[in-house]
DNA sequence: ATATATTTTTAGTCTAATCTAAATATTTAT
DNA sequence: ATAAATATTTAGATTAGACTAAAAATATAT
């Protein structure tokens, strides 16, 4: 049996280490876990003699095939549950985040199939990260930001960058969400101001609120 | 704050105690806690300490106010998880009950005012338990067993006292779930079996079906 | 009413996860 | 290449929640 806590170090692992294939360093694991670096080493010593993680004395952490698993799984699940969180229940983009990480916890395979049976299977959460499939596989999508994006060119809305309640507010006044269509009509030279249609309706923005809204081509 | 651990010997103990008014033993706390009673002593000590439970040694436990607000609480947050995972992930009456233990201990104010919204503020769960409403008050309904219905009276499907997989199957194959239609049509004086329609379609139900179905008269 | 049985509490350990302080490796800078 | 700085590990303590075994209180039975 997995403990809460030795989940949650797992899962500090796979991000830090960039998908748990990069040593991490005793020191970060502690920062990014909130507690101390002696702790962190006693965590990592537990976690490979569970087979979750490589480790040698004083060259840092990676994650074993089991342990990515684990970690993928959880990050399935916490995903998920953003979404439903926000297309269900009301939430907004950056209210999600510290319950799901309460919810990824829930064990339950069941639960959690048919919670992406119920959410239509998306592939994508409210912060524009992808979500992995049954398998841990992940549909890979090229992200771009708005101000990166080319004229006459039509896209998806995939999510945020900035999740601050001013820019959620602002989406929502202008009709913007996840999964809405922009069309960029226009990029302003001068300024880089852009002229999008968002789901019909014109709409001029600024080259801050264009960085910090994530799209895919369509 | 108050721990995992904690808010589960609250439950226990007003299960146990008849909605917490009543002193309940340490001894039988332990055993509905899976523990010894060593283990009930100690955490009777400190839900008395945190003044959750009034405490007089060798004289048993009962919830102080406070107490019967967080056990409430929690059945409050049990009872509409289990009507989310019936009613909106497939679940069967007798699947949902470990899963809701899980579930119960989320913290999050506002993820349970909006799922109770989300399923329209449901007063009852799969088995027929009242859910408390926001502020601790539960809804009292008569509820009966089909076997003691009374003829060409029409009754609403509350829940089931057998939650056994056979006889939820028996029940679905028939069209009978949570809040269906029930009037009684005739009872065989004889055997006591008593003809009903169900949701439009008539229906022969034994005794021992009778007894295990919850209704309210509508 | 007293002995016996049962229940409850106390005392002392154990484990998981944390901490502080000290010791040891490694890295960096000269 | 060595000293200083930084990172990591070790050693020993702490807390929550559990355990066992023994002691103490209460309940029961004759």
């Amino acid at each position: 049996m997995i403990t809460l806590t030795e989940e949650n170090y797992i899962k500090a692992i796979y991000h830090l280490g960039k998908q748990g294939r990069e040593n991490v360093n005793t020191n970060a694991l502690a920062e990014a876990m909130n507690t101390k670096a002696s702790s962190a080493t006693d965590m990592i010593r537990k976690l490979a003699e569970k087979d979750y993680a490589n480790y040698k004395k004083y060259k840092g952490v990676t994650l074993t095939e089991s342990g990515k698993d684990i970690a993928i799984n959880i990050i399935r699940k916490h995903r998920l549950w953003e979404v439903f969180l926000v297309e269900k229940l009301n939430f907004t983009w950056d209210e999600v985040h510290e319950l799901a990480e309460q919810l990824e916890h829930i064990k339950s395979q069941k639960l959690i199939d048919e919670l992406d049976a119920f959410l239509g299977h998306p592939t994508h959460d409210p912060h524009g990260d992808p979500i992995p499939d049954k398998n841990g596989e992940f549909t890979f999508v090229e992200k771009i930001v708005l101000s990166q994006a080319q004229e006459h060119q039509t896209y998806s809305c995939l999510g945020v960058n900035d999740s601050s309640t001013e820019f959620l507010q602002y989406l929502n006044k202008n009709d913007i969400g996840l999964g809405s269509t922009i069309e960029v009509v226009h990029i302003e030279p001068f300024d880089k101001s852009i002229n999008i249609k968002a789901n019909g309706k014109l709409l001029t923005v600024s080259q801050s609120v264009a960085k910090n809204l994530y799209l895919k081509k369509l």
